[in-house]
DNA sequence: AAAACCTACGCAAACGTTTAAGCTAATAAG
DNA sequence: CTTATTAGCTTAAACGTTTGCGTAGGTTTT
């Protein structure tokens, strides 16, 4: 590998100057810098990322630390969307993404924080995790500038999908079709599920509407099964729901299959909602009634909050930033009125 | 952050002492490494890669090279698939991942030669890019430890998609089920694409079948609506195929989509198969009859070549792995006889 | 013509490691 | 009792950068 060095000697300068010159200081003569470049692109001269780090103490790189429940890794469609998003928008301003090992179970692995030291990411994206798990928040704790996807710490910058506004939009378009009987399961406990459970009971009792408790099931997020057995409870209720909400397109699959199992019609005899908006929804039939969050949006809005918290931590501030999503309107849902 | 030097002085070594006694090197006494150790611990210490690496030439950081033509990044599901077992595979080897920058029209950009070496990656997993990328081939003809998905280069280790197995695999079971009017879209012109396209018309003729023209048509990959258009074609013709192969899945509902705008049934009226075994797709009904690949055997495998070809290159071969998938069977495919 | 000021470069230290080679004192061998 | 051996530690150089400071020579100001 050429390094500095070479350069310096080819051209009869100190490395010192080399480093200047390829640095663009205005203490070098136009000249010089010119042939010292020229000298530089001929010997094929790569700077070494670690080197410059040691002096500079910053890497250009990001940690991005992901787990789920169900361990789909990149396979979790909105998160490889963040992720996608967020790695186009860094790469943008020149930083790289280094994945943050999660493996819990490998002998003599390190914490997150450790990890993260030992790579010295200038700052970490946080998605999809435990939250309350004690590393997560001991990362979260330290002096790297940290951006989480949807969930609140303080002193963390933090972007939020619009669970309020998701949840609204679809209660009252449902509503706004005519159902009056609306069940809804709900994903596993998080401040995520509980902000759209919230919501969804205020927002129907806006509407009037009361629902009673046999309608409220819970079932693990991305669990198509599981999404499938509540639904076959509430398909034997005899207040059968006209409509069920489903914690996201993938438990919805899983409910629109136990309806056809019933021998009943999606959405002739029962309606179903998904939230999330997967990519792939788009591409079947019927097309899935379901509100989609921005993951575009949310990868930027971290990428570029954190890099003006690495950049800029002064004049920074630790924000809440709230990104909307839309309605996507499908086949799923039958016009009552 | 700490650093060797704080241990060395506070334990009244020198810091050659220190990094020898943490690197458990035999010259230096038992009491003094464990004295060492337990004010390293104490400290808080954690080891700085990019000084490690300057040192011993290695970055236990490995790149990641992936482009599609659709630009899905890594919304691709398959690509994710592999790149999550590669991952947790080279995570339990102690390796990182991170991903050389494919945004081609950034200014400033570098080769992805020169960003992996500014990185210093030890290795570089390359898949679903255009392999015949000057810029690729330039990473591949490199010094640099290379382990290709899907494509074949000279000197360099493959880990492949068994395409032929998958495709005889499906025609086989088509034809067994009675199907004679085969008709196959197939995706844009690639050594995957030729692969399949050779198997598909060989495997046919092995059963005394012929494929006339106009059956075999052509649209990109994990395009819905190409995949939907061509299937309109096929459907308008006079000798219409009782049985359509798709490219990948994601075509495969494209199609599937136009078949049921034409007032027809799957499979009843037509049947449908796609190729990949997206994740998704075993949610939904119908059930999409295909060939899986074994995305996470590719990225094990891959993972486990790259590690070998690093960490021994004297006595590791450049290999071609083939790694066979396996036929899912749907309810996409109507039994003829 | 002396004083002040640029311009363009070099010097040297520093970042945090690793490692070959050297040194000292204690121990084992002859 | 001398001499080789060994255990345990230190010295110092090196990896490839960056950067504050120094300085020599030239140019401008008084």
């Amino acid at each position: 590998m050429v390094s500095l060095k070479d350069i310096a000697s080819k051209c009869n300068v100190s490395v010192a100057t080399v480093s200047k010159a390829l640095n663009d200081h205005s203490d070098i003569g136009a000249e010089t810098k010119a042939r010292i470049r020229r000298t530089a692109r001929e010997l094929g001269y790569v700077p070494n990322a670690a080197a410059k780090s040691m002096k500079t103490n910053r890497t250009h790189n990001l940690g991005v630390l992901f787990m789920d429940d169900a361990n789909s890794g990149l396979q979790h469609d909105f998160f490889a969307s963040v992720l996608e998003s967020f790695k186009k928008e860094v790469e943008r301003e020149g930083y790289d993404i280094t994945f943050i090992s999660n493996d819990r179970t490998r002998p003599g692995r390190t914490s997150y924080l450790t990890h993260a030291r030992y790579r010295r990411f200038d700052g970490v994206i946080i998605a999809n995790v435990h939250f309350d798990d004690p590393e997560v928040v001991e990362l979260v704790k330290s002096d790297i500038p940290v951006v989480t996807i949807d969930h609140i710490y303080n002193d963390t910058t933090t972007i939020l999908s619009d669970n309020v506004d998701g949840m609204k939009t679809l209660v009252d378009f449902v509503v706004a079709n005519g159902h009056k009987d609306i069940a809804y399961i709900h994903g596993a406990d998080s401040s995520v599920t509980r902000t759209r459970l919230v919501t969804f009971n205020k927002q129907l009792e806006e509407h009037g509407i009361t629902v009673p408790d046999e309608y409220i099931q819970e079932s693990p997020y991305r669990d198509t099964h599981g999404a499938y057995e509540k639904t076959l409870e509430l398909l034997d209720l005899p207040n059968r729901p006209t409509c069920i909400f489903y914690p996201d397109d993938y438990a919805a699959y899983g409910g629109m299959r136990a309806v056809m199992e019933k021998g009943l019609k999606v959405p002739d005899d029962v309606s179903v909602v998904g939230f999330d908006g997967i990519k792939v929804a788009r591409h079947i039939r019927p097309r899935l009634t379901t509100y989609r969050q921005d993951a575009d949006g949310l990868g930027t809005q971290a990428a570029k909050n954190l890099i003006d918290l690495i950049e800029r931590p002064k004049t920074t501030l630790i924000k809440q930033i709230v990104v909307k999503g839309k309605l996507l309107e499908g086949d799923t849902l039958k016009k009552l009125n």
